[in-house]
RNA sequence: GGGCUUGUAGCUCAGGUGGUUAGAGCGCAACACUGAUAAUGUUGAGGUCCAUGGUUCGAGUCCAUGCAGGCCCA
C-alpha cells in the first residue's frame, strides 16, 4: 500500500497547480483567518499597485516579503487579514488614455468631454487587474483579492474626503502660489516626492550662456550673470549679489562683437574667465579674431557697494509694471561656480521668486482675459501669466520666439533648443560674454520624461512643515529594515520636509472638496457625501439651482464623485453668495497613503475594524517608496492620529540583472515572472529571491542561481522525503503518537539530529521575528542539505532498509518523521507550495486519527499548522561537540586515504585520534562506531596527548593588553621553544620567558597549545582535531576489500536490470583469480548484501562484463 | 554638491564588541563513492579583503580621505 505518494525528480511548477487547486478548493486561504476569529490580529497593510501597467519580477520580491511575515504570523496563532487594494487615479493613467486616443491634455473639454475622458480612464486603469490577480495566485501571494479596496470608488473618496476635512479644520490645509515644479507635458505641477521617484534627475546638457547686463550707473559697464536655462532671460527682472563677497571691475574685450568695455563679475571667478596670463597682453595689439584676449582689472568692491545699481532690460519684449533691474542682494549666491551675480526670473524659481517679493521687484509677466472661468482658482475675469505658457511655450509677446517650445516638449524631431537661438541673438547684440554646453543633472517628469520646469502656480498645500519633529519623533518608534533607511534616508528628509503640494490640475482622481467665494477669500471643505447633499439642499433653498446632482440622488448611491459632475455643484454661502468649487484635485500619494482609512470606509462603516488595524503591524515595499507610500502613509497619520501608520516596515532593494545593471524593456534583460515560475516553480523563485541576499540589498537576478537553488536545496528535500516515503511503504509505517520512542531512549544518531533541529527551531523563529527572512532561509537550507540529507540520512540509510521492524528502526522512522514535518512548517512562509505538498504527503496517513484525537498535526494544511516549540531539553551540546568532531575525524581520515591512494572500499586496520583530555576521549569513543564505518577501518584507538608534540601560542586576547608592545617579542620566544619547555610549562602551569628587555612569567589560559603532531604516524589534522591511519593493507583487508568491489558491481547490475529492492536473486560470477579467494572467502557477506539466495563461480555466458582493478569478468544475476 | 548604501575567490555571498592561517556554495580540475542519483565525498587551483593614510602590540573589522558602483535628493 502506497501510504506516501512517491515524488520522483520532482517538477514544482505541476505540484504548484495541485496545490493552488487545493487551496482554492479547500479554502485555505480564508480558513486561516476565519477560524480564528478569537485569535489576536496581526495588521499588515497591502501598498495598491496600479493595474494599468503590466507586474515584473521585483513585484514578485515585494510580494514575496510580504506574503512571508502574514504567513509566518498565521503560523504563530494571529489572525492576519489582508486586503488587496488597487491604486486606480493619477497622471499614469491619464497619459496612456492620451496616448490612445491620440489626444493631449489641452483636448480634454475640447474633442473630449471630461465626463468621456474619464470614463476611458476607468476602463483603461483596471486593464491589467487579471494579470495581476494571476500572478497573486500563481506565486502564492495570498490576498483576499474578492473584496478590495478601490481608490475610485466612492466609498474611498469620501473617506479621503473626510481626512481632507479633518486637516482643513485643523488648519492644516492652505492655499498658497509657489514656485513649484511643473511638467509642461504632462500639463501639472509635480509634488517634491514625485521628483524623488527613481530616474528624475539625468545628467543633461543644456547651452548655459554668461549674460551681459548694461549697468546703467557706470560708463560701458556690464555685469555678467550665469544661466543654464536661457529661455528664462526674457523673464529677468533683477540680478543678485552677495553682500560680503568681493567683485571686480575688469575692462575687457568682449570674445564676440570685439568691442572694449568693463564686465563685473566676483573676483574669486576672475581666473575661470581671464587666465592669469592674459592681464600681461597689450589692449592695442589685440584684434578680432585673437584667441588670446587681454584684460585688466580696475577695482575692486563689496556687493554691498552694487546693491541698488540699476541695468537696462536685457531682452525687453515686456515691460513689467513696477520697479524691477536692479542689482539685489540674496544669501543664496556663492562663488563656487558662474560669475557670482545670479539672474533673477520671479516666475521660474523659487528662491528668485522670493527674493524678488522681499525686494519688491516686478515679476515680467503679461496679462490675459480668462476665456474659461472655471480653469481659474476662483471667479475671477483676468490673470497674470509667465512668459511661457502651460504648454511649455513663449507667449506671443516674446516676438521672435512666440509659439517656441522652451524645452522638446512634443518630441518633435526637428526641435532645435530655443536656448540656442536665444545665445545666437545675445551674441550678435553684445549681450553675451560666454555661450557654452554645460553638463548637469536636472529633474525630469516620471511620465513623461521631458524636463521639469518651476514655474508660478496657485496651489493646496498640506502644512506637514508644521509637524516636523513630531513626524521624525514618531518615525523613531518605527522598526526599519534596514534600520539606515528609517534613520537616514527618510529620518533626514522628515526632519527637512516642506509642505505637501496636493493640487494637480488635470481630471482623473479625487477631486480636492473645497469651494471657495467669488473674491477667493472664503473657503468651505465638505468631508462627506450627507454633507454635501445637505450643503446643496440649502444653496437650492437660496436659489442656487442648475445642480449636477440632488440630495436624494446622493443619500441614494447614484452618483459619482469625479469631474466633470463635481464641477458644476455651486454651494451658498450667507456672507459671500454662490461659491464656486476650486478646480483642483488631489495628489494620488494621498490616496494610497489615506488606506489605513479609507480602506475600510472610515469614520463612516468599520469603525471597530480600522479601530483594531492602526497602526499596522508591518508593511514592505521597494526603497523606492520612502518618499512615496511610506511617507504619506506616515504624514496622514500622525497629522490626524499622532500615531505612526507602521510599526515595522521593510524596504527592499531593485531587482538588478546579473551583472547588476537595472532591467528594462529596453535592455531586453528584464525577466518574465511568469515564464520563470512556469519552468521553474514559484517556490524556487521565492527561496532564491529571499536566500541570495537581504531584501534591502539590491539582487543581481541570476537565471543560474535560482536553478542551483532548485538542485541544492529543493531537489535534496524532496529526495530526504522521496527516502523516507520509499521505506515507510514497504514497512508500513505510520507514527503513532500514543506510542512514539522517548526521545532519550533513541540512539545518538537520532538525539543528534533532534537537537540540531531544535536549535534550528529557536534560531528560524527568532530571525523571522526579527524580520531577517534571509537568514531564515539559510538555516533551514543549511539544516535540510548538510545536517539532515548528507549526514542524518546518509549515515542512517542501512537502518531504514536493513531487517524487520524494531525498536531502532521505529526510532529512525520517527526521527525523519519529526524532522520532515518540522522543516516544512518552518519554509512554509517562504516556500507555501513545497512545503504544503510534503506536509500534505506526511500527514495524509495519520490525518483522520489526529483531528479526532487532537493530537499531532492535525491541520489539513501546513498553512493551518502551528509553528513548531522548540523543546529545550533535547538540545545537547555534548551530542552536538561529539558529531561535530567525528564528522571533523572521517574527513580528516578521508584526505589521509586520498593521500595513499587507499579507496574507501578497502578496510583499514585502525585509525588513530588524539584527545586531548577525557572529554574528548569519551566524544570519540562514543562515536567510535560511526567513524569505523565511515572510514572503513577494523578499529578506533585513542592517542593519549602524552605522545603528542605541541606548540605554544600566546593568547593574544588575554595577553594584549597586559603585554602591549612586547607582544611580539614573547610570542616569537613562544614559537622558538622546545618540546621540552612546552611540556615543562603543561605540567607546572607556568614559564617564565627571558626576554631582551626582562623577564616574562605566564601562566595558565595566556598561553594557548595548539598544534599537534605524532611522532611516527602519518597524520592530518585542522587544529582542533588530529587523526592518524594505519595505513598497511594487508592480504586480508585486501581481499575484504574486493568483496566490497563485488557487492558494488552485482548492486550496479541489480539497478540495471531495474529489480525491485525486496527481489532476492541468484548470482554467478565467472572465475578470475583476482576475485576468486575473496569470493569464498566472504561468500556469506556477499549474498547478504546483495540479498543473494545463491552466489557462485562458473563459467559466464550471457552476463554483464565487469572490472575490478584491471582484472575484467562476467557477472549473471536473475531473480528468483 | 548633499544623504543613504555597497565594494572580500571567476560568480553569489558569510565574516557580533579589533586577535594570529579570511570562510561557504557555485563554477573549474583531479580522484573517489553509489538501494536518495537532475545526487554525494575528498583533494586542488583560485584573495595586494577597492586605494591611501591614521589609531593600535595587532586592522577585512575602528577613524580620515579618496576611487568605483547603486539608490535618493539639491
Amino acid at each position: 500500500m502506497e501510504l506516501y505518494p512517491e515524488i520522483k525528480t520532482p517538477h514544482i511548477p505541476e505540484i504548484e497547480k495541485e496545490i493552488i487547486e487545493f487551496w482554492e478548493r479547500e479554502k485555505i486561504f480564508e480558513r486561516s483567518i476565519n477560524e480564528r476569529p478569537d485569535a489576536p490580529a496581526f495588521t499588515f497593510y497591502e501598498g495598491p499597485p496600479s493595474a494599468n501597467g503590466l507586474p515584473g519580477i521585483h513585484h514578485v520580491l515585494s510580494r514575496t516579503l510580504k506574503d512571508v511575515f502574514c504567513r509566518y504570523k498565521t503560523l504563530q496563532g494571529y489572525r492576519v487579514a489582508r486586503k488587496a487594494g488597487w491604486d486606480t487615479h493619477g497622471l499614469p493613467v491619464e497619459l496612456q488614455v492620451e496616448k490612445e486616443l491620440g489626444i493631449t491634455k489641452k483636448d480634454v473639454g475640447v474633442t473630449i468631454s471630461v465626463e468621456e475622458y474619464n470614463r476611458k480612464c476607468r476602463e483603461a486603469v483596471m486593464r491589467f487587474k487579471d494579470v495581476w490577480d494571476r500572478l497573486t495566485t500563481r506565486m502564492g501571494y495570498w490576498l483576499d483579492l474578492e473584496n478590495p479596496y478601490v481608490t475610485f470608488e466612492n466609498d474611498y473618496i469620501e473617506s479621503v474626503w473626510h481626512l481632507l476635512k479633518r486637516l482643513f479644520d485643523k488648519g492644516l490645509l492652505y492655499k498658497g502660489y509657489t514656485i513649484q515644479p511643473y511638467s509642461p507635458a504632462a500639463g501639472t505641477g509635480l509634488s517634491s516626492h514625485e521628483l524623488n521617484l527613481p530616474g528624475c534627475y539625468k545628467e543633461v546638457k543644456d547651452t548655459s550662456v554668461v549674460a551681459q547686463f548694461k549697468a546703467t550707473g557706470f560708463e560701458n559697464t556690464y555685469f555678467l550673470a550665469w544661466t543654464t536655462t536661457p529661455w528664462t532671460l526674457p523673464a529677468n527682472a533683477a540680478l543678485a549679489v552677495g553682500e560680503n563677497i568681493d567683485y571686480v571691475f575688469v575692462e575687457t574685450y568682449n570674445p564676440y562683437t570685439h568691442l572694449r568695455g568693463t564686465v563685473v563679475l566676483a573676483q574669486a571667478l576672475l581666473h575661470k574667465y581671464f587666465p592669469a596670463e592674459n592681464a600681461a597682453l597689450d589692449f592695442d595689439a589685440f584684434k578680432a579674431g585673437d584667441k588670446k584676449i587681454p584684460f585688466r582689472v580696475l577695482k575692486t568692491v563689496k556687493g554691498a557697494e552694487l546693491v541698488g545699481q540699476r541695468y537696462e532690460q536685457l531682452l525687453p519684449y515686456i515691460q513689467p509694471e513696477g520697479d524691477a533691474f536692479r542689482v539685489i542682494a540674496g544669501d543664496f549666491v556663492s562663488t563656487e561656480d558662474g560669475t557670482g551675480i545670479v539672474h533673477i526670473a520671479p516666475t521660474f524659481g523659487s528662491d528668485d521668486f522670493r527674493v524678488a517679493a522681499k525686494n519688491n521687484i516686478s515679476a515680467v509677466v503679461v496679462t490675459r482675459k480668462l476665456e474659461n472661468p472655471a480653469d481659474a482658482y476662483c471667479a475671477k475675469e483676468s490673470e497674470t501669466l509667465p512668459i511661457v505658457d502651460k504648454e511649455g511655450k513663449f507667449v506671443p509677446e516674446i516676438t521672435d520666439f512666440a509659439g517656441r517650445y522652451v524645452k522638446n516638449y512634443t518630441d518633435d524631431p526637428d526641435y532645435v533648443p530655443v536656448d540656442i537661438d536665444i545665445a545666437v541673438k545675445l551674441k550678435q547684440e553684445n549681450k553675451a560674454f560666454k555661450v557654452e554646453k554645460y553638463e548637469h543633472n536636472y529633474p525630469h517628469c516620471w511620465r513623461t520624461d521631458k524636463p521639469v520646469l518651476y514655474y508660478p502656480l496657485d496651489s493646496w498645500f498640506v502644512k506637514t512643515s508644521a509637524y516636523r519633529e513630531r513626524m521624525a519623533e514618531i518615525n523613531k518608534t518605527i522598526n526599519w529594515k534596514p534600520e539606515s533607511t528609517g534613520t537616514g534616508r527618510f529620518g533626514n528628509w522628515l526632519e527637512n520636509v516642506n509642505d505637501w503640494n496636493l493640487s494637480r490640475s488635470r481630471y482623473w482622481g479625487i477631486p480636492l472638496p473645497i469651494w471657495a467665494n467669488e473674491a477667493g477669500n472664503k473657503f468651505k471643505c465638505i468631508g462627506s457625501v450627507e454633507e454635501l447633499a445637505k450643503e446643496i439642499e440649502y444653496a437650492i433653498q437660496n436659489g442656487v439651482a442648475d445642480q449636477p446632482f440632488t440630495p436624494e440622488g446622493l443619500r441614494s448611491g447614484d452618483f459619482d464623485l469625479h469631474r466633470p459632475y463635481i464641477d458644476g455643484v455651486k454651494l451658498y454661502d450667507p456672507e459671500c453668495g454662490v461659491m464656486l468649487r476650486q478646480p483642483d484635485l488631489i495628489d494620488v500619494w494621498f490616496d494610497s497613503g489615506a488606506m489605513p482609512f479609507a480602506q475600510h470606509h472610515y469614520p463612516f462603516e468599520n469603525q471597530k475594524a480600522f479601530q483594531e488595524s492602526f497602526p499596522a503591524d508591518f508593511i514592505a515595499e521597494g526603497v523606492d517608496q520612502t518618499r512615496g507610500w511610506f511617507y504619506t502613509l506616515h504624514a496622514i497619520a500622525v497629522l490626524l492620529e499622532d500615531k505612526p501608520a507602521y510599526k515595522n516596515v521593510i524596504a527592499n532593494g531593485l531587482v538588478l540583472d546579473k551583472d547588476g545593471r537595472k532591467m528594462s524593456k529596453r535592455l531586453g534583460n528584464a525577466v518574465e515572472p511568469f515564464a520563470v515560475m512556469e519552468e521553474w516553480g514559484a517556490d524556487v523563485l521565492r527561496w532564491y529571491m529571499l536566500e541570495n541576499v537581504s531584501p534591502w540589498e539590491n539582487l543581481r537576478f541570476n537565471i543560474d542561481g535560482l536553478v542551483e537553488t532548485y538542485r541544492k536545496f529543493f531537489v535534496t528535500l524532496y529526495n530526504t522525503y522521496g527516502f523516507f516515503a520509499l521505506y515507510a511503504n514497504i514497512d508500513g509505517f505510520v507514527v503513532d503518537e500514543t506510542n512514539v520512542t522517548p526521545v532519550e531512549n533513541r540512539p545518538g544518531m537520532d538525539r543528534w539530529i533532534v537537537s540540531r533541529l531544535q536549535s534550528l527551531i529557536t534560531h528560524v523563529e527568532r530571525e523571522y521575528e526579527n524580520y531577517e527572512p534571509t537568514r531564515a532561509a539559510r538555516a533551514v537550507q543549511h539544516f535540510v542539505v548538510e545536517e539532515l540529507s548528507n549526514w542524518y540520512v546518509r549515515l542512517n540509510r542501512r537502518r531504514f532498509w536493513k531487517g524487520e521492524m524494531n525498536e531502532d528502526k521505529k526510532a529512525a522512522y520517527e526521527t525523519l518523521y519529526e524532522c520532515l514535518t518540522a522543516v516544512v512548517r518552518l519554509m512554509s512562509p517562504i516556500a507555501p507550495f513545497s512545503s504544503e505538498k510534503i506536509y500534505r504527503c506526511l500527514t495524509g496517513p495519520i490525518r483522520d486519527r489526529a483531528q479526532t484525537s487532537k493530537t499531532l498535526l492535525p491541520a489539513d494544511s501546513v498553512h493551518l499548522s502551528k509553528f513548531p516549540r522548540p523543546e529545550a531539553r533535547y538540545i545537547d551540546a555534548e551530542l552536538d561537540f561529539r558529531m561535530e568532531k567525528a564528522q571533523a575525524a572521517c574527513s580528516l581520515g578521508r584526505s589521509i586515504r586520498r593521500k595513499h591512494n587507499i579507496k574507501v572500499r578497502i578496510p583499514l586496520q585502525k585509525a588513530m585520534l588524539v584527545a586531548l583530555d577525557e572529554t574528548e576521549a569519551n566524544a570519540i569513543l562514543a562515536e567510535k562506531e560511526l567513524i569505523m564505518s565511515e572510514l572503513n577501518v577494523k578499529s578506533v584507538e585513542i592517542i593519549p596527548p602524552h605522545f603528542l608534540v605541541k606548540k605554544a601560542k600566546p593568547n593574544f586576547k588575554l595577553l594584549g593588553k597586559k603585554l602591549g608592545p612586547k607582544m611580539k617579542a614573547v610570542q616569537s620566544a613562544l614559537e622558538n621553544l622546545s618540546s621540552d619547555e612546552v611540556a615543562a610549562f603543561e605540567r607546572d602551569g607556568q614559564i617564565t620567558l627571558a626576554l631582551a628587555d626582562g623577564p616574562v612569567t605566564l601562566v595558565g589560559e595566556e598561553i594557548e597549545l595548539t598544534t599537534l603532531e605524532v611522532p611516527g604516524l602519518d597524520v592530518a589534522g585542522d587544529g582542533k582535531t588530529t587523526v592518524a591511519l594505519d595505513i598497511a593493507v594487508t592480504e586480508a583487508l585486501r581481499l575484504e576489500g574486493t568483496a566490497r568491489e563485488l557487492v558494488n558491481r552485482i548492486q550496479n547490475r541489480r539497478k540495471d536490470l531495474d529489480f525491485d529492492v525486496t527481489d532476492r536473486i541468484r548470482v554467478v560470477l565467472s572465475e578470475n583469480e583476482a576475485w576468486n579467494i575473496a569470493v569464498k572467502a566472504h561468500k556469506d557477506f556477499i549474498a547478504s548484501e546483495v540479498l543473494a539466495v545463491s552466489l557462485e563461480l562458473g563459467t559466464v555466458t550471457e552476463g554483464a562484463e565487469i572490472e575490478i582493478d584491471e582484472a575484467v569478468g562476467k557477472l549473471y544475476v536473475e531473480r528468483v
